[in-house]
Order: C-alpha cells, then structure tokens, then sequence
DNA sequence: GTCTATAAAGCGATAGAC
DNA sequence: GTCTATCGCTTTATAGAC
C-alpha cells in the first residue's frame, strides 16, 4: 500500500472510524496505526497528547460536521420545514442507515463521558436546540418543540442501538421514517 | 472491609456494575478486582473462561432478571395494561431513572456486539415481543403492536443516552411517561 | 513527516501455598 | 475459596535515525 504524506485533517475521519468500531478503551495504537495507515511516529507527531488529544479532536470535527451539515442548516433554512427534512436525510447518510454507530452516543454511555463531557452534552444539546428552532418557526410552540426535539434525537440513538443489535438497518430507516412523520402531524 | 466467602451468584451483580461502568476493554481484572472485592484468584475460580465467561454470565443474569420482571408480565398478565405499567415502573427502578445504563445496549454499539451477537440479539428480541404480544391482548393490530414495541424500546436506549449525555434523569423519566402515553392513545 | 527501537507500565491469565 | 507471586504479552508513550 502507497503511504501518502499525511495531514492531521486527513487523519480525522479514519481515526474517528476507529474509534467507533472499537471505543475509546478498545483503540489501541496498534488498531489506530493500523486504521490510519500511520506509524506510531507519525501519530505522535500530529498527536502529542495521546489518545486523549486524538478522541478530543474526533468529537471536535464530528460537532464541527454536524454543526455545518445539521445545526446551521436547521437553523437558517430559509424553509424551516425543508430544514427538518434535510435532516432526516443528512442523518440516515452519516450513520450509514443505522451501521455506523454515533462516537458521541457510544461515549455518553461509557467512562469516557467523564472525560470528554463538555463535547459529549454540547453536541445533543446542540442538535436539540437546533431541531427545536425549526419545529418553532414550523408553527409549533417552544416547550412543545424542544420536547419533540428530545424525542427525536433520542429515538434516532435507540435506533442506532436497535439497528446494531439486530444487524438490521431497515429498523433505523423506518425509525427516521417514523420520526419524520410524528413531527408533520 | 471484612471479606465473605462469596459465590458465583453474589459476585454477578457487582461484575455487572463494573461492566457497566467501564465497558468490556475498559474493565481490566484490577477494576473487577476492586469492583467484585475478589482477589484475581477468587475471580479465575469462578470464571475459568475469563473475562469473555465473565461477561456471558453477566449478559446471561440481565437477561434472566428481565424475563422474570419485565417479559413474564408482559406475557402473563391477566390485565395486559396493568402488565405494561408495571414494566415502565420495573425499567424506571431498574435503570435507577437513567442514571445505569443498559449493558446489553453498551455491547450492542461496541465491537463485543460481535462477540455477544446472540444475547444481546435475543435481549431486545424477547423485550419486543413480549411488549407488542400485551400489546396486541390490549386490542392493537399485530403489525402496529410490533412497530410500538421497537419504538418504546428503541426510545428508552436513546433516553439513555440523553439521560447520561445530559446528566439529568429527569430526561430518562420524561421520556417513560411519554412512551407509556403514546401506548394508550 | 515518517519510521524503528525501546522503555516502563499495565494487561489477562496461571501456579501454587494456605 | 482465597490469596500472592509471577509469567508472557500488549499497552501507551518516547527517543532518535532518516
């Protein structure tokens, strides 16, 4: 395999990629070099503080992701409905229909939720926040809002739970599905 | 602290929490050690199979613990409704409202879905067919019972999440008494 | 920026005394 | 059944050559 010289935003994604598949405690340098295709050096090199620097700035490019594909869209759609549903759509792509699990799902519910708290309470809180503004400007009231927000993105972290258990994804699309469906009524 | 003789059953709920607690790579023999207050001899007497039979036996009691609380009453009930109330209220004290995650759910988004495919298929898989079969005695259509059921299941591992994310059980709680209302709509 | 070699610590697991 | 001592391996992290 041709080694590419590397930069530290290239790393990102194929590091955050290990960190799903094997959690924070489950990634070894040994499965983080081998993911990355970079040398223990090199991961030092562009992270000096260790795993804890590397799942750090994981969580920071997933925020910063979801914040520009997600959030500011929710936000700022000129069709607050059309928003919502762009939404829908950004999400059953990100998670891979439900095979791919959410990093900051999977650490809320570890140790690792100490750790990286901050990141770990902005990122839901966020997305909520977000989903609430449109379903306000979609007509709904602001406590009832924020309550079908909550509903939302929680379902769409059980669903994740759901999908990876059964190994079926046709269960988190017909969750999103479902979802989708409630906030139109 | 004074040490018992213990046996195979009274150490399960204590591995259970270190499970819970650090996940499968997180739990090292030093925290089960702390955890269960068992030398690492006392812990290999038990478990000669390691770490891996640790966590079966563990997967294996949850499982024993819901069948016997929640998915018998679901089941058996003579009042269908009263058997579905009574599994908010088991899952509210179970989960300590929000404040324990679920373990299967854990393994279910972690790489030990692999390894535990079967119990933590069959965990969720017994949970929603029991839920939908009280469903389906309360008078709902076979079909709607089952996609009921992965909704109220599915939405309290996303409460879970949330619950922790947040650090507020309320959230967990808020979120039972919204599944229970939607189930009697 | 990349690599190999290596250090120090922690890991899961075992042996054997009591 | 419990413990301590220990094995062999893997871990994170560092050093230094290129």
């Amino acid at each position: 395999m041709a080694r590419v010289v590397a930069e530290r935003e290239d790393v990102l994604p194929l590091l955050a990629e290990v960190f799903r598949t094997y959690g924070f405690e489950g990634a070894s340098l040994a499965r983080i070099s081998e993911g990355t295709r970079l040398g223990k050096g090199s991961i030092y090199h562009f992270f000096p503080g260790g795993k804890e620097e590397m799942a750090a700035a994981v969580l920071a490019e997933i925020e910063q992701w979801f914040r520009l594909h997600v959030f500011e869209p929710l936000r700022e759609s000129a069709d607050a409905a059309a928003g919502v549903a762009d939404m829908f759509a950004q999400v059953e792509s990100y998670f891979l229909s439900g095979q791919r699990v959410c990093l900051v799902g999977v650490f809320a519910l570890g140790s690792e939720r100490d750790r990286f708290a901050d990141a770990v309470r902005d990122y839901f809180a966020e997305w909520i926040e977000a989903l609430a503004a449109a379903l306000v400007r979609c007509g709904r009231k602001g406590k009832q809002a924020t309550a079908l927000a909550e509903e939302v993105v929680g379902g769409i972290q059980g669903a994740l739970v759901l999908a990876r258990a059964f190994d079926r994804p046709a269960i988190f699309r017909a969750t999103l599905k479902r979802l989708q469906e409630r906030l139109q009524e």
